[in-house]
DNA sequence: CTGGTTGCAAACTTTTTGCAGCGTC
DNA sequence: GACGCTGCAAAAAGTTTGCAACCAG
């Protein structure tokens, strides 16, 4: 857990405080599996610590993409996903538009255009957390079947 | 204009019907430069008939994206945007984390991968519209000047 | 005519903000 | 002890929905 450390680094940085509620939040974080909404994380928090607000929830998430360990996406429904920046290999997401399940793929032959991308535009793409909207398989057939 | 004549048909497929307000909005969209909020559409629809509400608005949207004439993306500051899917080069959209502004780039070693991924997974991903959080080369280097 | 469509208004959901008291450093 | 942080509650912003009248086919 070596984020855990960076993050208070970064604190100390900003002149911020560590406090109880932030390393529920990021403990949360990490155990997640897969991109979680706040609600999703403000009832994980809240199932270890009851006291917890979801107001406290979002400012922490907010911090958390500040410091770059936490990344947030919107698969389109209106809904903020948030996921953690960790070790894991880079991987994207794959957006059903039609049912809304979102799956996780390696795709790494992405990452040289991307870094191509920065060095060309200045642009410097988060490490992972592509968005990726389309039709699941299951979608696209039924799709067609109407038609 | 043939998405026109591809929309009237989809609504009689489908037994829906053709109306005034379903042509502005998809003319509207034709004339979008870039991806739009949902207001900034109403808005010109608004400025061409003013009796038109913004919940038709939403109603239409969600109509083109069934019929694959306008995709929706959240750069991540929980407002949609659309964009309408024409004839135009596939591109892609890079949205700054931290100015929220969104540049599109035409990245078209992309296409091959995901044509891959498809035939992998099964996964129909749409034909534009990726969306590439990061920070843009101006925040990019505001970021590590306070650090 | 019939049934899909609209405008209006109100409801809803998600996220943000003001503020007084609390707790970290 | 100072100042950042929290919980609460209320507001804001974006989107959806119910409904009666309307109009395209």
């Amino acid at each position: 857990m070596a984020c855990q450390e960076y993050f208070v680094r970064q604190l100390h940085a900003h002149g911020l405080r560590l406090t109880p509620q932030r390393e529920l939040v990021l403990n949360v974080m990490h155990q997640l599996e897969a991109p979680a909404t706040a609600e999703e994380i403000y009832a994980r928090v809240h199932a270890l610590s009851a006291s917890v607000d979801i107001s406290t929830v979002y400012r922490t998430l907010e911090l958390f993409q500040e410091f770059n360990l936490v990344a947030a996406f919107d698969p389109g429904d209106g809904i903020r996903r948030y996921e953690h920046l960790g070790v894991e290999a880079p991987h994207h997401h794959l957006v059903c538009r039609a049912c809304g399940k979102v799956t996780q793929v390696a795709l790494e032959e992405l990452q040289p255009l991307i870094a191509h991308l920065t060095a060309a535009s200045g642009f410097v793409a988060d490490a992972v957390a592509l968005t990726i909207p389309g039709l699941c398989a299951v979608c696209a057939t039924a799709s067609e079947t109407p038609l």
